[in-house]
RNA sequence: GGAAAGGUGGCUGAGUGGCUUAAGGCGAUGGAUUGCUAAUCCGUUGUACUGCAAUAGCGGUACCGGGGGUUCGAAUCCCCCCCUUUCCGCCA
């Protein structure tokens, strides 16, 4: 959430960037409220100051044996009065709170500025695109012939886009993730983290998958639980209502089972394992000071890439733009691996730096230079996600003969396989 | 699911309606003393919002797990909820 005395003094800044963002957003609303809020406060405090030091007076003169019946009655009004004023208060505060919520975060400065994802900049790209003297096959029919995974039979127990895994793709998803793991913790220094796989309400505002994105998470109203999204959630909100004492940044990897309603989407890359209702994730997230935030986002999104270098496969990173950054991100790069028999870039993995975003959400501060509580700058990005890394060891790795090629990388987390099929 | 005991500042731990502006201790920090260290002594020590000054300052309000209530006044009394611990039951 943005600070309400940024938006206060920077009025202009924020409606500009709203713009640059797509994003319909009543500022000015916004305003009317906190000047509102202000003149209640004012009023509300005064009273109460001048109901202390009556009350005060009141103690004091039950003591010396006086009748205070009198007075006590003037100040009962008082009190009735300030409970007026408390009540428009909470009325607001809820009001305000609320529509900041869904105020998307101001873009980073660096964050190029258009319209949708046709404007977002290619900043980098590895390897080359395979050369096949056949035509490639889709991941779904290789899985399907490998028997890798069954997904009519994960459509039959759960619905469409809960893919279910069988023998050696079902191992090779472990693998993955303990490759992954590994991978993070023992060369890029993150400390593992196994999260609860739901949160509550709390936890999901302060990541701001809530309240706006309500529609796309799966929910268990019982128990007012919300199966996580990401990892990214449980991570985050770790640290909620916490001033960090511990050196920062704060690095962790987290493996987790992803949930997805995709609201919205319905009908588009339904095929395969391209867009799926639950999937496994390894998730890196750090927590920094602002002054270190944009190198260690940097440093993060390259930590992405290594997996994919490591397992040599074709990608390319692209920067947001305005137009297309998410809701809590300043600035974001996305990594997109190349999958043949799609002709396609799939994104595997969004880097993103939410700067005081999420923390002033969450509440999540250190102590600056000055010993004073400031919030921290929250990043986080993929590690990566599973089904597209999957498809693209798949679609770039297949034989003629219908085999796949594992990566060396992965063989020894595969009890030494070098190829499926 | 049942029963009981708890939840107070960075930590520990007092506090059952007004002298609490949350005691005392520990820690932290500034200073004094000291050849250095230790010890000792003196001072400081939270968060948020808000008003005025707009850099450091001065005032107000709120905050003792969360939310309601009683009262002129609540850390303290009442109600609901959450969490922790222990015991019982159920369970992988």
């Amino acid at each position: 959430m943005l600070d309400i005395r940024f938006v206060r003094e920077n009025a202009d800044a924020v409606k500009a960037a709203m713009a640059n963002r797509n994003a319909k957003v009543d500022v000015d609303a916004v305003l009317e409220l906190d000047s509102r809020r202000r003149v209640i406060v004012a009023e509300a405090e005064e009273l109460k100051a001048e109901r202390n030091r009556i009350s005060k007076s009141i103690g004091q003169m039950i003591k010396e044996g006086q009748n205070a019946e009198t007075i006590k009655a003037q100040v009962r009004d008082m009190g009735d009065k300030i409970a007026a004023f408390d009540d428009e208060l909470r009325d607001i505060d809820a009001k305000l709170r609320d529509a900041l919520l869904y105020i998307p975060n101001m873009p980073s400065a660096t964050t190029p500025v258009g319209k949708d994802e046709k404007d977002n900049p290619v900043v980098r790209s590895w390897g080359e695109k395979k050369t096949f003297d056949f035509a490639p096959v889709a991941h779904w029919d290789l899985g399907a012939a490998l028997g890798l995974f069954d997904l009519e039979r994960g459509a039959k127990i759960a619905g469409s886009g809960f893919p279910l895994f069988t023998g050696k793709g079902a191992k090779l998803e472990r693998a993955l993730i303990q490759f992954m793991l590994d991978l993070h913790t023992e060369e890029h220094g993150y400390t593992e983290i196994a999260p609860p796989f739901m949160c509550n309400e709390t936890a999901m505002t302060g990541t701001g998958q809530l309240p706006k994105f309500a529609e796309d998470m799966y929910a268990v109203p019982l128990d007012g639980l919300y199966p996580i999204p990401t990892a990214e959630v449980p991570v985050t909100n770790m640290y909620g209502n916490e001033i960090l004492t511990q050196e920062l940044p704060i690095c962790h990897t987290a493996y987790t089972p992803c949930f997805r309603r995709e609201a919205g989407s319905a009908g588009k890359d339904t095929r395969g394992l391209l867009r799926v209702h639950q999937f496994d994730k390894v998730e890196l997230v750090k927590f920094t000071t602002p002054e270190t935030s944009a190198e260690e986002h940097e440093k993060l999104t390259l930590d992405a890439e290594r997996v994919l270098q490591k397992l040599g496969l074709h990608y390319r990173v692209i920067e947001l733009c305005t137009g297309d950054l998410g809701f809590s991100a300043a600035k974001c790069y996305d990594i997109e691996l190349w999958a043949p028999a799609q002709d396609k870039w799939l994104e595997v993995s969004s880097c993103s730096n939410f700067h005081d975003y999420q923390a002033r959400r969450a509440n999540i501060r250190y102590r600056n230079e000055d010993g004073k509580p400031a919030f921290v700058h929250t990043i986080n990005g993929s590690g990566v996600a599973l089904p597209r890394l999957v498809i693209a060891i798949m679609e770039n790795n297949q034989n003629a003969d219908g085999t796949i090629d594992l990566p060396e990388a992965i063989q020894p987390y595969m009890g030494g396989l070098k190829k499926l099929g």
